[in-house]
DNA sequence: TTGTCTTGCACAATCGATAGTGCAAAGGTA
DNA sequence: TACCTTTGCACTATCGATTGTGCAAGACAA
């Protein structure tokens, strides 16, 4: 399985391997290569089926062409879909994108970082990585142009969701969709889900405390249980807070779909009518939620505007760890 | 930005290129190198934060380590689970995994196999694409390993679910689950979604279909309609089925999450009576599903299962383009 | 002491492209 | 015709690793 290389449209042509090399990689003009031989080369090429070998390029250039994404996981609409959507926009830019999951493991984020350092890429977008300042410092010692996503860090451009904004805003519509007469709902009001030394999930509790303090004078600290992301865990504390009639919640704010899921495999368990009454958000979307037996108001986090921010602050040069805000958008239900 | 090399820390330990390369890339032993020689050599290349440069090694032994998955796309939990599990598998053995999505646009997928082939991955894993049998050609003509996987070519081996098997299983399910009393169930027992050219969407028609002669003596060209996977087009498809009260569908089996979407956006119009006694089934699993209004029977196919014995197949040698069925399971409601 | 074997490494070619530089031939001008 | 400029291309070093080969020094036997 020989590949051809310039050197054999060379001995083919009749022309040097560089020439070849121009007039296959677009330098032809500014080298001064005839414009006949030019065609004759790249037909050449053509009919020989010549793929530029880009690992001998990248080696010349220490540049990859490569466009890299580092995400814990896929299987999560959040970022399923900002995975998407960066490979498009890496696609426009002439990248090649690839796209790597690392399980939420902080070793396996280093090695896939320093992998794919090894390969060259041009830049690197970290998203939701558990320490995203150790990941800044490998690009930094490789010169690799980075940006923090979904998760800020303190040495690099970061372009996260406004959380807070996000959480008032679910806040407040799930206030509004409260039944007229639920004179206990401000007591009974819960955050579920997350951790609490997590940047985001602080953030959301404070856009929620905030809206509940204000709209009912004060927020306990029983109010708000982040106790993980773990499904199960979260099926467990929903069990918890459910358990006694007289304090159950009318209303819970469920932080990401993952905690949502346990969340409902727990809710399955109570009688209709309780689940019926309560007022449920979601921190997250997912197409499926909508068409649960309760209406649940969602937030869906604007991944578009995200990786265009991302690749904004990518080739702005100003790499200033500056936090850039996108809103995300609330959905209510149908 | 200037990387350590070998040539550095040949200067530094004062050995030569080729016994730092040895030192550190493990062939030491064979190239008899002193122990000792190769400890100093590694002290100083861990102080020195040396990193291969994976391209020039690459562009050397003519081999990247890179394995490439090529899926349509990431928001559909079946992909998504796929990429989690090949990554999982491909770390075990040393390659460096890269995922990169397709859009189902045949271009992109060209264009995507030779990028991966010029930067020398070592093998690929198609995922329903459009033509998995052009993009074998590319990959033959490069002497790239690679397997089909969901959606089988005839030009490579393919590992894919037995899709046959489980739409017989889901169709058996969705009999057993029906209301004693349904007289009428056995004519009204629909398939909604997918393709009728897409070989997946075959099987399962193929399945469904047996499965409703064996029990109800026939079946109807009427009661298949697949149009797409589309989900606006679902839920039309799924409005005219369920025009004449007379005539409505009492199970439904539906091809697929995206079509499912679909079907769910119309049902949740129908009358809540006519939902909750309608027998439903999906070719497709996602947790969500579990808790919707109505119980729903789902397929899940075995992800690991497939992932494993397509790596199984790429090491097996033989490259013969033989068709590996791997069975899904039911998921039964709770 | 001489010859053979082993040990431990250095040297140099190579992978396939890119880019700096040099130079002959053609074209133009005085 | 002599000289200068432009055109068109070839030569060659280089990127950073791997790998086949050569060879000196030490170990050991005869």
């Amino acid at each position: 399985m020989k590949k051809t290389t310039i050197y054999d449209l060379a001995q083919l042509t009749g022309a040097s391997p560089s020439t070849v090399s121009a007039a296959l990689n677009g330098s032809w003009r500014e080298r001064r290569i005839k414009e006949s031989t030019v065609r004759q080369i790249q037909r050449t090429a053509a009919r020989e089926g010549y793929r530029t070998n880009l690992q001998a390029r990248g080696l010349r250039q220490s540049r990859s062409g490569l466009a890299g994404l580092i995400m814990p996981m896929y299987d999560n609409r959040f970022f399923a879909s900002l995975a998407q959507n960066f490979e498009a926009e890496a696609r426009q830019r002439g990248l090649c994108p690839i796209t790597v999951s690392t399980h939420r493991d902080p070793a396996e984020e280093q090695r896939t970082v320093e992998t794919l350092i090894s390969y060259a890429v041009d830049s690197l977008f970290i998203a939701g990585a558990t320490d995203p300042d150790a990941i800044s410092r490998l690009c930094r010692a490789a010169g690799v142009k980075h940006i923090n996503v979904d998760l800020p860090g303190t040495l690099a451009p970061s372009v996260i969701s406004d959380n807070r904004a996000g959480a008032v805003a679910l806040t407040e519509a799930m206030f509004d969709a409260r039944p007229e007469s639920d004179r206990r709902f401000k007591e009974r009001i819960f955050f579920l889900g997350g951790r609490q030394n997590d940047f985001a999930t602080q953030e959301r509790i404070d856009g929620f405390r905030a809206v509940v303090t204000r709209r009912c004078g004060h927020c306990t600290d029983a109010q708000v249980v982040a106790t993980g992301y773990n499904p199960e865990i979260a099926a467990q504390e929903a069990q918890i807070l459910f358990r006694d009639p007289a304090s159950a919640p009318r209303a819970l704010l469920v932080n990401s779909t993952i905690a949502f899921e346990g969340g409902l495999s727990f809710l399955g368990s109570l009688p209709p009518e309780t689940v019926e009454s309560l007022v449920v958000g979601c921190y997250d979307y997912d197409p499926f939620v909508r068409y649960l037996r309760f209406p649940v108001v969602m937030v869906r986090q604007d991944v578009e505007g995200l990786i265009r921010e991302a690749f904004r602050l990518l080739n702005s040069e100003n790499a200033a760890p500056e936090i850039v805000r996108v809103n995300p958008a609330l959905i209510r239900p149908a």
